[in-house]
DNA sequence: CCGGCGGTCGTTACACTATTACAAAAATAC
DNA sequence: GTATTTTTGTAATAGTGTAACGACCGCCGG
């Protein structure tokens, strides 16, 4: 368990129980959650860290599915609406996230020496979003928030942000 | 003088008044400004919004340079790692700030219907961001804020996310 | 039953964004 | 003036995302 286990979502640990949940939400809605799309939701659950498009076409295809770029790119729009998976601009990767009937603007910290992504919901910082675009009249639709940086484990074993490896 | 001129960049207001300010500052700290540079910096500059790299790159060969999209990207990695320009990660374009020598965190908020993009630098975000990561034990090297929305000119005529021209 | 309708998916082709590898040229240092 | 470093050029390619169009499937009303 890691140091993060109070912050983030656990998106990663167990698959299974994040699509039964997403089969019963979707039950529930009466929003079609077709087969392609709950085996490209697997895919990004499975994998335990975010994914690119390709390589999620890279695991359609090794499962014997003809499929071409723009199927998961339809597949990714229909989940990124529905909350339950995120689009990391920065790394052009996705990941899901486990809680979508619990709307929250999310915040990620994406390492620059191993690529881990941590998910965390901090209400101050979604709370000064707010405030500073409203300050500007800017009403807000989704609020993007990736920080780059050195995560604990890499800092620990003494990397930087221009060396990643320890001295 | 737009409500957010307290609160802006006017990066694109007066480009010469920019490129002397740059030539200042490159011959103070010695850093070489060259003239390839100089002109993409000054293309960045007159765009008067956010730009892509092959807009950069077009807009060079009209004025009779031969260039390579690496010729643009590495002046762009240039440029942004002297602060004098800010990449958009969510629209994959590049924009002017014209205050390096006062490092800040910037945070962007960017119109859904028109495109159009303000720099902001609110403090308030820039330490609550601060705050979280550090919860988190993570190493912040460059916090990315884009806050994507409508903007209070078309908010005004009506649009909405969903769909950009008024009622 | 079946015809229309909206949503989903397949197919093809293409546009846009960015990088690798190596060579030439220019500026700087000794 | 030669060696070294930095910048730029050249060519090819990798990676990311969309457009356009048609087929299919489920659903609803007639």
């Amino acid at each position: 368990m890691s140091i993060f286990a109070h912050y983030t979502h656990d998106f990663a640990s167990d698959p299974d129980a994040a699509l039964q949940t997403a089969d019963q939400y979707f039950q529930k809605t009466g929003v079609r959650f077709t087969p392609l799309r709950r085996r490209v939701f697997e895919i990004i659950l499975r994998a335990g860290k975010p994914i690119g498009a390709y390589d999620i076409l890279k695991r359609l295809r090794d499962h014997g599915k003809i499929a071409a770029p723009i199927s998961v790119y339809r597949v990714l729009d229909f989940l990124i609406e529905q909350r339950f998976v995120h689009r990391l601009a920065t790394i052009n990767a996705y990941m899901a996230c486990v809680t979508p009937e619990d709307p929250h603007a999310a915040q990620f910290l994406i390492c620059q020496c191993c690529g881990s992504v941590s998910e965390i919901s901090d209400p101050a910082i979604d709370k000064t979003i707010a405030e500073g675009a409203a300050t500007a009249h800017f009403k807000v639709s989704y609020p993007l928030v990736e920080i780059m940086g050195i995560c604990a484990d890499c800092a620990k074993a003494g990397k930087t942000a221009g060396k990643c490896k320890p001295d």
